[in-house]
DNA sequence: CCTGGCACTCACACCGCTGGAGTGCCAGTT
DNA sequence: AACTGGCACTCCAGCGGTGTGAGTGCCAGG
């Protein structure tokens, strides 16, 4: 028995089940796939593979289905990278180029991802922990308040608003303004709430409630685990996926609603071969999750990786063209933030 | 045959086939309810019922399900308004209190009603058009670079990055924010446009250009159409109706996807007695919520009305509790929004 | 090591049947 | 005039039985 086409036959029942939905049998298998030997022959490979938990027969006297395993052999090393078409690349460049801002680029790329592979598409935002900052700027409103801006490298603007006992003095405001940046300008975010704690000792002491009250307020921009934000698009697939995969959408749609749980999912997950990582079924690791899966690669603003972003479908989904498409996506985006 | 019972049976009929899902006959309803009189005789009046259109049988011999039409008279004139629990009001008082800012509210409010209702939530973010201006504030960077930041009295911030030519006099930085304070200061988004449209020409030919991009930032931040937002949450819930819905449930994942979509919805639907908006499958004039209803109240923000709320299930859903939920915490918003 | 053949299994579709819930109608009662 | 009990009728849903076909495992022979 030749383990070469042992794969073969796996990759062929994969190939059959994603396509056809339906358990994928040793005479269907001979028909449709050159594979030059008889259903009796494949049938004994099957029985291997089986016996190696690559497939599994959803009763006695069925065909195989891939196991979650055997999606897993089948993205490590049988599936080729399918190259997108043109169109698909046509796609991607107009809708990103006329991205605006970065929730532009974010709310775009999901939309566009969504279309490309008609699953469920996440994109999660630059993350603060490992973006920089730009510039900090104070504005004094009237009414005795004032604005604290926090602009960083990947161009979001995060501001806050602090009550204050009377207008502050100007001048006060502009040495804070321009220690503040001298401190922080270009430092990353995680660094910031050191370099910051101890700023008020170097002002007046009339002016220290003040200062500790911008300190807590660029600490509260700061608060990294609330502010790591995902955008969703494209839930509308889950149902088209035939009616077996909608009665378990429930789960599905609860444990994308729940952004903490995809966040957890992408920040835990690597980048495998290609710069694209996959999480197959059950090694999600979480109960709604069991028959989907997750296609995800990082992308990059000024070289630097900063957030991820994802499909995710059922298990039985077409890996090739999904990974591919977040491929380029994230390249592309990489591109774009890259200015 | 009495008017009177006639409306009581079809208020039993809406009751009963809401709760337990299944079409309703004549004995189960005597049963049920004490009606006083016989099943055959409700028979009479349910034929009535269904000449009328209130009611239909899916088949012969099967029970009555109601009609829109028959939901529609139920909303109308039959249903009580079904005071909350004193745990669900508390549960509003707690989840809303600790709201912190405006996007904070508009979260919370949304998953505090999908929680209270058990539907799909949506909130829609207090309206561009009908708020006023508090603030506008100019902000020169380094890089020579503007921040022009807008204000709302809602709370909500907008800014926008203009790049120019060269760093700016701060003089002219002064005018220029106090012009415009002056011209806007207090007036509705609506209006803002045609108040700032001819100001350059209050200032010296060299520094039109400067003024006109920052003139050019504002309009693009009162872009109404596009900044009309809404949130959602438990769309998990919309698998929760039985298998005869979640069938149809992609139709309606599109629609909610479709954030225009549902913002049509919201803002062509008044509010009926007691504060409170209904639409019923079909009325939603929208093919994939023929099977939907919508419950809907107006919200306000220092006493006038600026957005809406609402809730998104199957027609066949508890309109006497869900109209009481969106009622109560559009309220209480209000309130919050008050100070 | 592959193949054709063969016996075996078992989901699924089809069929006919029946029970029961529900209806509409009508004649009788109040 | 309104209600009721009775009755005939309809028709969905569930059930057991059956056959068929796809699929398997195994084995003996090439």
């Amino acid at each position: 028995m030749s383990e070469e086409r042992k794969l073969a036959v796996l990759r062929a029942i994969v190939e059959d089940y994603v396509e056809t939905r339906e358990p994928v049998g040793s005479r269907a298998l001979v028909e449709r796939h050159s594979l030059g030997v008889s259903p009796a022959t494949i049938r004994n490979d099957m029985a291997a593979l089986e016996d190696e938990g690559y497939i599994a027969q959803p009763h006695t006297s069925a065909g195989r289905v891939p196991t979650d395993k055997g999606y897993r052999m089948f993205v490590d090393r049988l599936s080729g990278v399918k190259p997108l078409s043109p169109a698909e690349k046509r796609a991607i460049q107009t809708l990103l180029d006329g991205a605006v801002d970065l929730d532009d680029v974010v709310t775009r790329t999901t939309r566009l991802l969504a279309q490309l592979t008609r699953q469920v598409a996440v994109v999660q935002y630059p993350s603060l922990s490992r973006s920089t900052v730009r510039h900090v700027e104070l504005v004094a409103l009237e009414g005795g308040r004032l604005l604290v801006i926090l602009i960083t490298n990947t161009g979001r603007v995060e501001q806050r608003m602090v009550p204050l006992n009377g207008d502050p003095a100007e001048s006060v405001l502009a040495a804070l303004r321009s220690r503040l940046n001298q401190a922080v300008a270009g430092r990353r975010l995680a660094e910031v709430r050191a370099l910051i704690a101890d700023l008020a000792e170097q002002f007046a002491p009339a002016d220290r409630p003040l200062v500790r009250a911008v300190i807590e307020a660029l600490e509260d921009s700061l608060d990294i685990e609330r502010e790591e934000r995902i955008v969703l698009a494209g839930t509308a697939n889950l149902a088209r996926h035939g009616p077996d995969f909608v009665l378990s959408i429930g789960p599905v749609l609860e444990a994308i609603e729940e952004h903490v749980v995809l966040l957890k999912l992408l920040t835990e997950m690597g980048d495998g071969a290609g710069g694209v990582g996959v999480l197959i079924g059950s090694e999600t690791a979480h109960t709604g999750l069991q028959e989907a899966s997750v296609v995800s690669s990082g992308y990059a603003s000024q070289g630097e990786v900063v957030a991820r972003l994802a499909v995710l479908g059922p298990t039985r989904m077409d890996y090739a063209n999904n990974m591919a498409a977040v491929r380029a996506v994230a390249r592309y985006v990489s591109r774009i933030l890259a200015s």
